[in-house]
DNA sequence: CCTGATCGTGCAAATATCGGCATTATCGTG
DNA sequence: CACGATAATGCCGATATTTGCACGATCAGG
């Protein structure tokens, strides 16, 4: 019906179906912990503990019961990140295979860049600087990934940092790998998916 | 499939009732206890409980009978990022006490610290300075904050910013009120909620 | 002043959550 | 392929949260 991508009707590993539940919680607009136990064949405990988990990523908001979206204002963010789910997804297939081994990487803000984070191959030992917190959230989970996160004043639109001070933080370090990218963001230029090498 | 047609979808747990209700009051301008009551199957203790609490956190006015908003003029744009993990939520809505319109504030890492960002009234014109990603993100949506992301490497199982850099950031701030804890966590100290004043 | 509606608190039952533990599946390695 | 190591899962007991009801106090009008 909706996603050809995605034609999982059951979800069998634990990061699948802690991404189905991120997703149904954006069509439905909140869990229930019972009522998913039993539509997924898992126990309260595991959809319990799923639930805990993403709470700790901070992709939902613990409630008793379920879960509800972390916020309302938070769910455009989250909307986005949903929208043309394939495309992004073969474009991040597309970005990781430029990522060697050990080299430090610029990941840039935008929700494309977003799904390349979690496209990571969890083997990899990479340095990732990125001006997005929700990248480095992303990036927590990865065992080997060595996360820097940019400082600077967050632009509350593109939940990015900018500033003069996050440019001269880039400036200061050798980045192998600049994956910049702009995504369906209202007033921003067209440019897609850039990477170029040095 | 049902379609948006209708909004209510009857909440199920305690916080999506609070949701709902603090929507409703959006909406209508008046929450009347008895009606909800009947409205959404539940007994007017529950309601009047949950008035009781919204009232405490300020959202609603409580009055007899049921509630109004806080303010006629805020009330537009109003309310949201207003939720919480009970036990936490007293403590961030103590902690929110302190805060002073006009301060720049300082918010450490902790899921304590993360539900006063959320707690902090909309109204309330800010300068936040933190470390933790998951609260950066979490103050995007408020209407008046002026969020700092410290920069740094980030400490996956805090989420945190840590290092000499970060450090650095901060001593070149002066902060009105420094927001420090330490939440639930493994080997931190026992430091729970510390705020003075400079 | 009187009367009915509303409010606050204590209490008990139902339910949800959390932490520990044992079992099973999965994976990397020799 | 076998074999430890790690992760995932389900179950159980203790604890916490939610909720409806009862009872006395309070409030709003007539």
């Amino acid at each position: 019906m909706q996603i050809s991508a995605n034609p999982v009707e059951t979800p069998v590993s634990p990061e699948e179906r802690r991404r189905f539940l991120v997703e149904r919680l954006r069509t439905d607009g909140r869990l229930v912990a019972a009522a998913l136990a039993e539509e997924l064949g898992t126990s309260e405990d595991t959809i319990r503990r799923d639930l805990r988990e993403l709470a700790a990523l901070g992709l939902v908001q613990r409630v008793h019961g379920g879960a509800l979206p972390v916020s309302p204002a938070l769910d455009a963010f989250a909307v986005r990140s949903h929208q043309s789910v394939p495309a992004k997804e073969s474009l991040a297939a597309v970005a990781v295979g430029l990522v060697r081994d050990g080299q430090t990487i610029l990941l840039d803000v935008g929700t494309t860049n977003l799904a390349l984070a979690r496209a990571l191959p969890p083997s990899l030992r990479v340095t990732v600087l990125t001006p997005s917190p929700p990248i480095a959230i992303a990036l927590a989970q990865h065992p080997l990934a060595e996360v820097v996160q940019i400082g600077g004043r967050l632009d509350k639109a593109n939940q990015s940092v900018i500033g003069s001070a996050a440019v001269d933080m880039v400036r200061s370090v050798r980045a192998d790998l600049c994956l910049l990218g702009v995504c369906s963001l209202d007033a921003g230029a067209g440019i897609t998916v850039i990477g170029y090498e040095e």
